[in-house]
DNA sequence: TTTTTGATAGTTTTGTTAAAAAAGTCAGGA
DNA sequence: TCCTGACTTTTTTAACAAAACTATCAAAAA
């Protein structure tokens, strides 16, 4: 099963690792499948011997990106002193992945509307495991006797995400952007600290 | 200084209130000068002669809309028995407003991004008054004891707001869309609720 | 048999232009 | 001062050709 076919693998590892580049500089729409073969040294066609079509590469990176991004998570789950270290952890990664990977996520901008499911899985699977994840935490804590019983673990975290998810830039008055604009990203991420922190307090006795 | 010119600005009351049902009906672009000209039974030269060009037309109404707005949130302010029914009262103010003008905001879905400044001084002047409006009301729930104080009541609801609006449709891995459906607002507006409920406790003693 | 490519077919984007529709103006009438 | 019909200007739409890019394939190379 292991290694059925090294070579192979070794070179879809390079594809992704320079389309990964290229989606990271230019964006999705401003990457051409030329310039990725280009930066290969090998023939556009051969791409498609690798992968399907140009979206399917892009989702392969993101699914990368998305399993890289999930394994920190997971790594450190379950190893917290409190629920406060937690959450905190998650927005921190959180926050440190969409900045090292700030235009990748052009394609998000763009295409806001209509993507491909494929993204929308994933996206899904992202969303399921932070949500797993923390209210196994939630569920711990509760054991422990350290918070009330929460009604419902699994809908108080959705609540939590998602509020996470609104925060953007701007004191009053200030133009909310819909996507962030990358100069703004440190002001948010110490919003949702502050957020969390209230939150948490919610949930405790 | 008042009824300076009591005939014009009831036309003006006219105009913008025909141009009000339109801009509902068939939002900002599907509505022609022509057809509310029609509706009055007016020349389009004269909605000229009151407004200076579409948008501002538009910007009227929603400057309207935002004072009534504002308005029931005011009038309600300081007659509150605590923290949980003020902000209660703005979550649902907040949902019965975007309910029943849902078409009317159909200008944000598509312009989304570069709105006139003006919608942006409103959309400023609007959220400056919540803040007010919400943060006083915690600052009268500290000097009652109700609640510890809290370090900066509007840098809170200001997280709170921002909160409030991040909360989108979709249990796990639904496509969560950018602006939310019509069909959504009630499980929005669900979540919003649960959402104050656990931030309110977190600021609790 | 698997991997690779040059040539090429097919599709999407971009640029151009003309016609239609809508926005916006104005001289003049009540 | 309030109002209108006729007019001008601007924006949107449709059609279409050129360019750019995606995707395919037969055949060469390994």
């Amino acid at each position: 099963m292991a290694a059925a076919n090294d070579q192979q693998d070794i070179k879809r590892e390079k594809i992704l690792e320079a389309s990964y580049q290229r989606f990271l500089h230019y964006g999705y729409s401003k990457t051409t499948m030329n310039e990725i073969a280009g930066d290969l040294s090998m023939s556009k066609a051969l791409l498609y011997y690798y992968f399907p079509d140009k979206s399917q590469l892009y989702i392969a990176v993101m699914r990368k990106l998305a399993n890289d991004y999930l394994k920190t998570l997971e790594n450190r789950s379950g190893t917290f002193a409190d629920l406060k270290e937690a959450f905190t952890f998650q927005v921190n990664t959180h926050h440190e992945f969409i900045v090292s990977n700030y235009n990748f996520f052009d394609f998000f901008r763009l295409n806001e509307q209509n993507l491909p499911d494929d993204i929308w899985q994933i996206v899904g699977e992202v969303h399921g495991t932070e949500l797993k994840l923390l209210s196994d935490a939630i569920k711990a804590e509760v054991e422990k006797g350290t918070i009330k019983a929460v009604g419902n673990p699994e809908e108080v975290v959705d609540v939590l995400i998602d509020a996470l998810h609104g925060i953007r830039v701007g004191a009053i008055s200030q133009k909310k952007t819909n996507f962030p604009r990358k100069e703004h990203l440190e002001e948010i991420h110490a919003k949702k600290l502050l957020l969390v922190d209230i939150f948490i307090k919610g949930l405790m006795y």
